[in-house]
RNA sequence: GGAGCUGUAGUGUAGCGGUUUAACACGUCGGCCUGUCAAGCCGAAGAUCGAGGGUUCGAACCCCUUCAGCUCCGCCA
């Protein structure tokens, strides 16, 4: 080193943050951002930032009018190396609002590593501009502390989940980027093959079937923090790409996975938040969760279950419920505690909203201290109304909901319901965090536009074995040995026992339609796999940063990505995606049929 | 593919029942200032009101189209 004595060659000693009494008398150097600069004409201020925090430098021209000059070109974001003396502050001076706000570096030495832009916001402010500016500038958002913040808070969690899984014997194992497309399951981003001109990778949707192939390879217990791609429309919760923790295990049941998983959270939840997750964490039927809460994945925090009373209502004077009955529908309702308050307006915007999601009306109840106000209050017998109010439990100032209809209508409508009452009530408590196993799924689903059944889950995942004599005759009542795991109201992750025999496997496939080439050609080397001696296995897959986001409470999995896309699936940042020169589609054989509009942005 | 909300100096907002020099705050630049910490005081620059078209004597404001961001439905095994 030709020249140590340099400020910009010398090693930094401490971070800022790290700064504190102890070091009072020190010559230290520091290396960061300035975050604020107060110049007092006299004196200056600066207060410089690093990833470990905030310390306050200053510059007289008593002292070193060498660095107080050097000082006088320094803004905002510049990038800065100071020598200094931590020293105390003097009396009344100290800043109770600042970690490091007993002390101060008496600068001797600065130097400008860099200079910065007047950057279009300030790491110190921030939280209120736009989402695109942020992230268009991604930098300079990821560069405030809270941002930081976040990702430590995922590298702990990876940490974790990571050092518990080793602990149990799993082996962390890569799977390619590149594989092949298969039919089922979301949109694939394609990557055209130069070699083969025509063919195409695609990106993964997830290492499903790689992982059940490392259980034939005898791996017993696999994880992978995987990257996932599914080109499909985006929400506040999902990206095109994303990370699960895909895990598979041989020689296992559900309730090993189960157990085995609530544990690994209960170990997240307890170091990174001081969280006790209950356990065991309650498990529900598909069936109950439909029919209890109108949804595959329940926010159990917002109480309000959903009560039937067919057989009550079929046979009470009112034509709207027994009617409904008759016709072979059903009638349920939802007591919302306290929603006695609702004007007739609020009430009938509900009774608009239930309409707009299929239902054909609304029936409202307020029940009052003695009288229970209602447009259908007169279409029932006083002791009708009595009933119905006790079956459901009913207080005065609450609000009972009712639907008659077909059964799928009104499980989805009232479902729909309780989630927006929980949010106009605020019933869900943000610090609470409530668990729930789905299982039981059904096997299949029926596709209309399709017209054929499809796998709910994905086509590997096994039937239960008392409903395998199902699968050819009636199989949407076939239950899969599947599980999802719900928390407040999200799914944040899901598995199942897979097909480890190729017959029953075979059977799956035929059931939902699959022509014997498309299946051999588009899944042969799995079912190759089985027939080399498969042991059972089974997995679980959990999203990776939907967990976090949750964790911190968070409104959106874009804040804790690092580089998120926008909604329309594109990152403001690095302008992707792109046209790319003509001389790449030539190599790759491809050509654009689009016209027009293929121009930049 | 559909519905809704938003778009005005670098940033956040006001103006939107038609006539303004398009306002305010922060930031930026210049000056003053030796103990501030969201420093203070004085001054200045900075906006073809997302884009295009239309109605009108006159449009940031009304109408149409379009683009972008967000939320939701469809979609996402």
């Amino acid at each position: 080193m030709e020249d140590e004595k340099t400020l910009a060659a010398a090693r930094r000693t401490h971070g800022c943050g790290q700064l504190t009494v102890d070091q009072i008398g020190q010559d230290v150097v520091l290396m960061g951002w300035v975050q604020r600069r107060r110049d007092h004409g006299g004196v200056i201020f600066l207060d410089l930032r690093d990833r470990s925090g905030l310390v306050q430098a200053v510059l007289s021209p008593d002292r070193q009018p060498g660095a107080f000059e050097a000082s006088q070109g320094v803004r905002h974001e510049y990038v800065v190396a100071v020598r200094g003396q931590v020293s105390r502050r003097p009396e009344g001076t100290v800043n109770p609002h600042m970690s490091t706000g007993e002390i101060e570096i008496l600068v001797s030495e600065i130097d400008i590593l860099n200079t910065s832009k007047t950057p279009p916001f300030y790491p110190g402010e921030a939280m209120d501009v736009d989402e695109a500016i942020r992230l268009r500038y991604r930098y300079l958002d990821l560069r405030r502390p809270e941002m930081w913040e976040v990702f430590t808070y995922r590298h702990r969690a990876s940490m974790t989940i990571r050092e518990f899984l080793d602990s149990k014997g799993f082996l962390e194992v890569e799977t390619p980027m590149l594989t092949r497309s298969t039919p089922e399951g979301a949109r694939d981003y394609l990557v055209p093959s130069r070699v083969y001109p025509g063919y195409f990778f695609a990106l993964p949707q997830s290492p499903q079937l790689f992982k059940q192939i490392l259980m034939v390879a005898g791996f017993e217990r696999y994880f992978q923090f995987a990257r996932c791609f599914r080109d499909e429309d985006l929400r506040a919760d999902r990206q095109p790409e994303f990370t699960q923790i895909d895990m598979e295990m041989s020689f296992i049941n559900e309730d090993e996975i189960m157990e085995l998983t609530e544990e690994m959270l209960a170990v997240l939840f307890k170091k990174l938040l001081g969280q006790e997750v209950r356990r065991p964490v309650t498990r529900m039927t598909y069936r109950d969760a439909m029919a209890g809460y109108g949804s595959d994945k329940p926010d159990l925090r917002l109480g309000m279950k959903i009560t039937d009373i067919t057989e009550f209502a079929g046979k009470t004077s009112c034509q709207v419920f027994s009617g409904a009955v008759q016709a072979g529908g059903v009638v349920r309702g939802i007591r919302v505690p306290g929603a006695g308050s609702l004007s007739r307006r609020e009430l009938d915007e509900l009774a608009k909203l239930a309409t707009g999601w299929g239902a054909k009306g609304l029936a409202w109840f307020v029940l009052g201290e003695s009288e229970i106000r209602s447009p259908l209050a007169k279409l029932f017998q006083n002791e009708e109304l009595q009933e119905l109010v006790s079956r459901l439990d009913g207080l005065p100032g609450d609000l009972l909901l009712f639907m008659a209809d077909r059964e799928p209508v009104v499980s989805s409508v009232l479902g729909q319901l309780r989630l927006e009452l929980g949010e106009r009530f605020k019933l869900a408590d943000p610090d609470q965090f409530s668990f729930v196993w789905i299982t039981e799924f059904p096997l299949f689903e029926y596709n209309d536009t399709e017209k054929r059944f499809e796998a709910m889950h994905h086509p590997f995942t096994a039937p239960r074995s008392e409903d395998l004599h199902l699968l050819e005759t009636v199989p949407d009542q076939v239950r899969a040995r599947a599980y999802d795991i719900v928390l407040n109201g999200t799914e944040i992750g899901g598995g199942s026992i897979r097909n480890h025999r190729r017959d029953v496997q075979d059977r799956l496939f035929k059931a939902i339609g699959l022509a014997p080439e498309e299946i051999d050609q588009k899944f042969g080397y799995l079912l190759d796999a089985l027939d080399y001696g498969a042991p059972p296995h089974g997995g679980i897959a959990f999203g990776f940063d939907r967990m976090i986001m949750l964790m911190l409470q968070r409104e959106t999995i874009r804040d804790v990505i690092a580089f998120p896309k926008t909604q329309s699936s594109t990152c403001l940042m690095t302008g992707a995606p792109a046209p790319v020169a003509p001389k790449q589609l030539d190599e790759l054989k491809i050509a654009c049929t689009l016209s027009k509009k293929n121009g930049g942005r």
